[in-house]
DNA sequence: TAGATTGTTAATCGATTAACAATC
DNA sequence: TAGATTGTTAATCGATTAACAATC
């Protein structure tokens, strides 16, 4: 994972700026400042201006950043200036919860398919949503040119449905399921398992 | 964050080692080698045999890790050998979903109080859960001694949620609110925005 | 014993930070 | 101009990895 230029770790506070930047506006303002960043975000100064540096300048000697040029920029390196199209896996509570999630379609990201393999579930309705059934995962996700799949089954079929989506051509995976998933190079997996966000922090307790 | 002896990042670790160890215990293997748990994870066998050697010595030579004994010592490390009670903070489609999460319960976390401030909820049952008024949170949050608490509310009223947790004494806040939040030192935050982990992927597409 | 794997050391690699010249 | 803040360099800090003696 990761293209050679530009460390993983780096894009992955870019969308923490932009964030951040998105909360400012809203706020009214219209420049800001790394350490203005810094101190909202919890991280220094200069990690912020080099983290951006990979990428150009982006500001202003004595001034600092426009907000919503900066913004602009981010939204571009993220690929996040477009509309992008996203797979549900799996219709359950979780499922239900994803699909409504305003803040996919606010960002960007529409949930255009949802699939499930319970024959109890697949032609019913969950909201907007009309269950698919999970054996035209292939099929629709190539019609449909899908890069993007989130998958919230239970930890057994995880596994089974990565590789499915692979197959069909997904390219980035946002894993629910709390199971490592093994995939090849060059598809995206990001992991959500809050039981392990809890445990993280139990140990300082 | 981070007490001074162990990295934080090996701390994150423990729990990825602790999911392997329950799903090699689930197809019925005894035993496993710092190898196996690599190539499994997608990490070093080294990293994971440095990261337990900050706890203790747990495998032996020429054999490996017995997978039922590592196990209980990390669960003890992280001091999840115990149950949890979980405040929950927002009773809309992600609060239900939360409420309703299996793993939680699974994993010795249990959600114990669900609050919300909208009139029209509180005293409403969501599921087996009846539906409290924010404004209780300081005396429930107290007299059940609560220490960890998840937040499934709108961004905006995040913030001021956080503040009225850590003062009724909460420690440990898994944070669903696209927000960075302030907390004071020594209360742990972790954050789940899904948009965040669908962005950090995109670029790579 | 021979083979395998740990725990640990030392080397390498990479990320963060401090500091400051450049400049708005 | 004086003050502020960037972008960048070099130093520091910390994490990862390779390698191997110890030993089961």
């Amino acid at each position: 994972m990761g293209s050679a230029d530009v460390p993983d770790i780096v894009i992955g506070r870019l969308p923490i700026y932009l964030r951040a930047l998105n909360f400012l506006l809203e706020e009214g303002k219209e420049i800001t400042a790394s350490q203005e960043l810094a101190d909202k975000l919890g991280i220094s100064s200069a990690q912020i201006r080099k983290d951006l540096s990979h990428f150009g300048e982006f500001g202003k000697q004595g001034t600092g950043y426009e907000i919503r040029y900066l913004r602009e920029q981010l939204r571009k390196i993220l690929k996040v200036d477009r509309e992008w199209d996203v797979a549900l896996v799996g219709a359950g509570d979780l499922g239900h919860a994803i699909a409504h999630y305003g803040n996919f379609d606010r960002n960007g990201f529409h949930v255009v398919a949802v699939f499930d393999h319970n024959p109890r579930k697949i032609g019913a309705k969950m909201g907007r949503f009309r269950i698919l059934d999970s054996e035209s995962i292939p099929t629709v996700i190539q019609d449909m040119g899908i890069q993007i799949a989130i998958i919230a089954v239970p930890a057994e079929s995880a596994q089974q449905v990565a590789d499915t989506l692979v197959e069909a051509g997904i390219r980035a995976i946002l894993n629910y399921a709390p199971i490592t998933l093994n995939v090849p190079p060059g598809v995206q997996v990001q992991y959500i398992d809050p039981v392990v966000y809890l445990q993280r922090m139990t140990y300082y307790l």
